[in-house]
DNA sequence: CCTTCATATAACAGTGATAGTTACATGATG
DNA sequence: CATCATGTAACTATCACTGTTATATGAAGG
């Protein structure tokens, strides 16, 4: 999805659902649902009709990596996880006790992560990337379909 | 599992997967299936037969709950991750790029905080709970089977 | 208007991972 | 040799997620 965001970020109009799911793969209704997520967070608009789609409300420096997580409602990060959060057993108790200290030190470490990096951040790797191709690797790109920075 | 394993530490004798599965709320079978991996690398033996059932090669101490967690097999921390390990798109790449980097810190920092935390600990923990209680709530909760530190 | 394009959303089917269950084999104990 | 307990295969159930179909709504252009 983010990927899709810095595509849209370097289009001129709007993205439909359509051509998003070829890119990725997919079917359109899912692109929707999935959009449907950052547009209620505001960091994209749908226009329907004719030339409609979607487009970003903001520049991708406005947009790190934790807004998307946030908006896309993956709040649960870890596979790991207590089995009961409010057990009667005091071993239960503890055994959460211990494992949720060492989950919540890793975690606020990896949004503080993830909120430094925003997606213009992202899209300058890109660039980087695209710069040390080879020019015929950067022409068939190119042709591709990944546009070359600039 | 965590769980068992501190009752295990402070029984006598060996526990059954029958009861076992009774205090998780669950079935025998599953607990064979958990348990394997944890015999198969080395933290507990089973024994067949007449007063048979699972028991601990070692003291508490000499398990930490990255023990535990590597035994089961659980190797999938986060629940984040990218969605395709190796794609052609450069944007892809680029994404992926900074998301392993900070889902690696991350990682880093929590398999350290597991590895930091033996079972020992985490029965010390329960006993100072236990300590904490009432001397009415101690006496109920040992009449619930669970056993009072010492 | 009315056709076309595009999103919005509900409803349903497929899919894969995990948990639970049943069944049977094996081994240890008394 | 009966009983207790694990070992394991095979099947079922459940759940979340993805994909699909169908229908409604709204915007643009002729």
């Amino acid at each position: 999805m983010l990927h899709l965001l810095i595509h849209m970020g370097r289009m001129e109009g709007p993205l439909t659902s359509e051509a998003a799911a070829t890119m990725l793969g997919t079917n359109p209704v899912v692109i929707r649902r999935t959009m449907a997520g950052l547009r209620d967070a505001g960091y994209v608009r749908s226009v329907k009709g004719h030339g409609g789609g979607w487009s970003l409300t903001r520049g991708l420096d406005g947009i790190t990596m934790l807004d998307v997580h946030r908006a896309l409602g993956e709040n649960r990060i870890f596979a790991l996880g207590p089995a009961d959060p409010d057990p009667v057993c005091l071993v239960e108790r503890a055994v959460n006790g211990s494992l949720e200290d060492a989950l919540q030190e890793a975690e606020a470490l990896l949004l503080r992560r993830l909120a430094d990096v925003t997606l213009a951040d992202i899209a300058a790797d890109f660039d980087r990337r695209f710069a040390a191709l080879s020019p015929e690797d950067r022409t068939a790109r190119a042709h591709a379909g990944q546009l070359p920075p600039g």
